[in-house]
Order: structure tokens, then C-alpha cells, then sequence
DNA sequence: CTGAAAGCGCTTACAG
DNA sequence: CTGAAAGCGCTTACAG
């Protein structure tokens, strides 16, 4: 009925609980013959460790917080993917919760899971002060920055250079002759729109031949449904409409093409799209967009967390050319 | 430094630790004159409530399980944002893992969420004798079923017809004059998949005036990936090919399409294709599916979960006719 | 190598 | 209404 304790188990294998806890925690000290013997009963009475008590009396849990800013974003559950992958193998549970990439929420987050005692944290940090992030660290609990440009000393992070991708979709567009092309960003308080926006920018300032435009527009957050009123407005307010538009991540990037095609403007025949991240929907587009190897970071950032080593990671994205764009029509 | 302990706390109110707990948890119990200096110092330093200790001492915690299949799946992660909803509101945090729809990690899990003492657990069961979950149950943590068709006493769940929903998506087939159709399943150990197939065979035993054929193809799991399998052996095995594919999910469905596309198969003038959930992109490809309200019965599940009512919830789900399908083109 | 004991930070009857 | 004390189930020095 009741789960049996650590005492339970000790009583059946005629050892004191010390012993059993030792066994559990580390089995070397403990002489073959008792080992063996609570090891039985363990199996037999089916004993599972209680995690709080654990937990309050050695200062570390089986949990691994991670929080993202947004778990209906296929981005981030990919890289969640990943971390699972490379956490559940040593017996973590992840406790994944989201941020909604605000600064309060985050806040109020790390110091929820730091109450848990958590193993460590993976985040995907939306304040670039950390303020927060190094209280918790000072502390005593692991963080590891998930797609972070900022390299704090001390704070492990992995991430890709958005700067240098968002520069990629934009030269890719140029090279197809487009000269007027609409950025649908996310909202500027994100530091991955910021640098994408830089992106952006420095491959329309490397155009010399002819001018080229940039028709920015910051859609409200990174979904579908902020895409598609971008693109809505670009519709309508623009003109002539752009070429191409560059979107700030795929989701949005698939909202703007369902907005186009409500519209019966042919993609690519018309506009381009271009989108960012490389979710798997975007193949079944098929979305050209700029890739980012999030399972394999997230992997990594769990990794990182795990072994204690610090270090700071950075991938260059690559270019993923499908059949959502095409040359310039005129 | 260190972080602030309850004692910390009473001290600088000028009361003991006990009065400081009664404030946090019965606040009622406490004169208002105590109570507000100790709300003070609880500001003032910043406590945080230490959850381990917490949930040893009264067997409860903050934290929520949540048990899916894959959360790289947007109709789990939908399901899970509108858990997530209802459970932040009350302060809990999720702690969301997956099964991967394998009985033995259902119950690693169901184990590991237990010793955590989790207020409670909102699981996909994968297992549908449900002995792990009844043992659970037995010792006191609440858990709510979400898409069981199966209706244990004392175990509230929450579901959509899937017998109900696959019938209606190879009657719109019928509907449209198709009488070869393909049934692009997921793996037969899922309950889902079981039911849906009922309902499949259920809407072709219907017809009376022309014979319709369903061919049964199993893929590996609900992904992509394996639809796109699914459908490349349709293309290489059977012919002439079946002027219509009902897929067991919408990433089944859209890796189908993504195969079709690649064999510059049109859809839906050669091939009609229909899937089943409703997750976000397929309003952007355009699919037509069948609809299942995920965040609205994930937000029901949670408020079960924090009610502690027990009730069954059944949802019969809904067709919605995009551009993938079309009539019969012979 | 093993056992008895202290203690992690809370919560909760209970005495005053 | 408040405080002192016991105890949740573990882990970990420490004595034997």
C-alpha cells in the first residue's frame, strides 16, 4: 500500500538504513555480501528513492529545469529533444517549463526550479543583464545558456550566430536579383530579432551595384498568427509590395505564405520567402530557410550541464535553398 | 549569499519560524499585526520557499508531471501550452517528459514523478491496462488521463473520439467519389491507432452501391519521417496507386506529401490527402483534416487535475476541408 | 565495513 | 494567537 522506505528495505535485508543508502550512493564501500543482499530486497520491495528527501538532505535532485520561451515553438522543442535525449540516459527527468520570453516570468522561473534543487538549468535567457541567471549561479546551481550570444565567464552557453545567418538569407535573396525586400522580425526586446536585424542590414549594406531596400516590420512575437498579420500588412500598406520577404523564424515565415496565398500572390513566382531555423514543417513547405542544428545543441548544452565543464559554443547556421524562393520577376 | 532560510526570516520579523510557515500557508491563522511585519521581511528578503523541504514535510509539491508521447509533436505541445496555462496560474510548475509511447518508460516515469511527490500527473497512457497508474493512484497521487478512450473509476480522463473522427475523414473521402483509399497508420501497440483504424473500416463497410477498398499500410510512429516512408512504399508497391491517403496524424500526412511532392504527384488533383489533429502547420500547407481541440482539453485535463473532481470528458472531433483533398480523379 | 545519530528546511499538532 | 518541538525520509560524517 504505502511505498516502502528506506527502512523497509533495510529491515528485509537485516542492514541498517545507512547501509541500504550506501549501497544506493555508492555501492564500492559496501562489502559484496551485504551489497548483494539489499540489492534484493531492493528489487523485491520495489523500492524507488524518495526525490524530496533526497533532495533536501543532499542539495541536488534528479530534475534538470529547462526553460524556453515558448513550448508550441518546434524550434525549441527540438533542442528539448535533444537535451532529453542526453539527460535521460544518466536518470534526469526534465521539468520543462516556459518563460513566454518575458524577464519577470524567467525570474520568477530560475528561482522556482532553484527551489527544487534542481540538477541544473537549461536556459534560453531573455534578459541580457543575467542579473538573475548570476544570483542563481552564486548560489550554487548550474546554468547553461541555450542559444546565448553573450559568453558570461563562468556560464557555459551554446548558440549560433544569428548575425551571420540572417546575413546569409539576405544575400541569398540578393543574389536572386530582389532589391526590395521586406523583414518580417520578432520583437526587438529579443535579442535574436536585434541581431538578425544586424543580419539583415549588413548584407543590404554590401550591395553597391544598385540600391537595395529593407522594409522592416516587427511582428509581435515568433507564431504563425504574427506572420501572417505581417505580412497582411505589408499587403496592404506597401507598395509596390516587396519581392521577398526574409522572416525572423519559420513560424512566421509560414504565416506570411498563408497570408500570401489568402491573397493569391504566387510564392515564389512573385514574392519570395525565406524563413529561419529549419523546424521540420518547414521541409514539407517547402520553406527555404536557414538551418540551425538545434537537436545537436541542445544535446550539447545538456552535455555541458552535465559534466560541469564551461565553455561557449557557437555554430555558424547554413543556408537551405528549397522552393519558396526564386529569382527576382523583375 | 547563501539563500534566505525560513529562519532568516523569523528572525528578523521577531517571531519563530512556525508563525513565518503559518503566514506563507494559513495566513488566516495569524494576527494581522504579525502578519504584516513578517510579509515584510519575506520581501525584503526576497525568500523563496525551499520546495524540497516543502514537499517531504506535507507530501506535496509545486511540481506537475506531465507524461506525453513525444514532444517534438506540436499536437502534444499544444496540448501541453494549454496544461501550462491552467497550472502556472496556480503558481505550479511543469515538468514535462515523454514516454516515447513505450509502456516500461510510462513506468519508469509514473515512478520518478511520484518521488517527487508531484501534485499530480497528466499522462498519455501508454499502457492500456493501466496497472502502473492504478498503483500510483493507490498511494495518493492524482493523475489525469489525456486521449484515453479508457474510463477507469476514480481516474478522471479527457479524449476525442478517434473511432469518430477517422470515420468522418474517410466519409468526406467517399464523399468525394475516392473508393481506393490508403490508411497510412501509426504503430498498432498505440491505442489510437487501433481506434482510428476502426473508424476507417467502419466508413468503408459502409458503402453499398460500389465496393471501396482500404489498404492499410503501418508506419514506424506518428512522424514525419515515417509518413514520408509510408507513402514511398504506396508509390513503389501498389498500383495503380490509391487516389486518396488518410494519415493517422498530420506529420504522417505531411511527410506523405513531401513523398508525393518529390514524385511530382499532385495533390489533390492525382492524390487526395487528409491527416488527423490539426496542429498549426497544417492550416499552412494547406491540409484538411480532422480537427482535435488540443490546448482547449489540455487546459480541461490540468483544471481536473487541480480540482480533484473525477469526471470523463469526451470530445467528438471535426472535419476541416482545406486544399489537400479533392474528388476523385477517376 | 557497519550502525547509530545528527541534520537538511520545512510543517503541524500541541501546550501555553 | 504564538512558540517550542517533533518529524517527513533521506545522507553523511563518525565511532566502533
Amino acid at each position: 500500500m504505502m511505498r516502502p522506505r528506506l527502512r523497509d528495505v533495510a529491515r528485509r535485508a537485516g542492514v541498517s538504513a545507512g547501509t541500504v543508502s550506501n549501497v544506493l550512493n555508492r555501492p564500492d564501500a559496501v562489502s559484496p555480501k551485504f551489497r548483494s543482499r539489499v540489492e534484493r530486497a531492493l528489487t523485491e520491495l520495489n523500492y524507488v528513492r524518495d526525490a524530496a528527501a533526497g533532495a533536501l538532505r543532499s542539495g541536488i535532485s534528479q530534475l534538470v529545469g529547462v526553460a524556453v520561451f515558448d513550448i508550441t515553438n518546434p524550434f525549441f522543442m527540438e533542442a528539448a529533444s535533444g537535451m532529453d535525449q542526453r539527460l535521460a540516459r544518466e536518470g534526469f527527468v526534465m521539468a520543462l517549463a516556459s518563460t513566454h520570453a518575458d524577464a519577470q516570468q524567467e525570474a520568477r522561473l530560475l528561482r522556482e526550479l532553484e527551489a527544487q534543487h534542481v540538477r541544473g538549468i537549461l536556459l534560453t535567457p531573455v534578459a541580457s543583464d543575467l542579473a538573475v541567471v548570476r544570483e542563481v549561479v552564486t548560489r550554487g546551481t548550474r546554468v547553461v545558456l541555450y542559444d546565448s550570444m553573450t559568453s558570461p565567464r563562468g556560464i557555459s552557453s551554446v548558440a549560433v550566430d544569428d548575425v551571420a545567418g540572417a546575413e546569409l538569407a539576405v544575400q541569398h535573396l540578393l543574389e536572386l536579383g530582389h532589391r526590395r525586400i521586406a523583414f518580417l522580425n520578432g520583437p526587438r526586446s529579443v535579442r535574436q530579432a536585434r541581431d538578425r536585424l544586424a543580419g539583415a542590414r549588413r548584407a543590404i549594406s554590401r550591395v553597391e551595384s544598385a540600391r537595395a531596400d529593407l522594409i522592416v516590420r516587427e511582428a509581435q512575437d515568433f507564431t504563425a498568427t504574427a506572420g501572417r498579420a505581417g505580412a497582411d500588412w505589408l499587403i496592404e500598406n506597401v507598395d509596390p509590395l516587396p519581392t521577398a520577404i526574409f522572416c525572423a523564424d519559420d513560424l512566421i515565415a509560414i504565416g506570411a505564405m498563408v497570408a500570401l496565398r489568402d491573397h493569391q500572390i504566387r510564392v515564389p513566382e512573385r514574392v519570395s520567402v525565406i524563413g529561419f531555423d529549419d523546424i521540420p514543417a518547414a521541409r514539407s513547405i517547402p520553406l527555404t530557410t536557414v538551418r540551425q542544428p538545434m537537436a545537436e545543441l541542445g544535446w550539447l548544452a545538456a552535455d555541458l550541464l552535465l559534466s560541469g565543464r564551461v565553455c561557449h559554443e557557437k555554430r555558424v547556421p547554413t543556408l537551405l535553398v528549397r522552393q519558396s524562393t526564386g529569382p527576382a520577376p523583375y
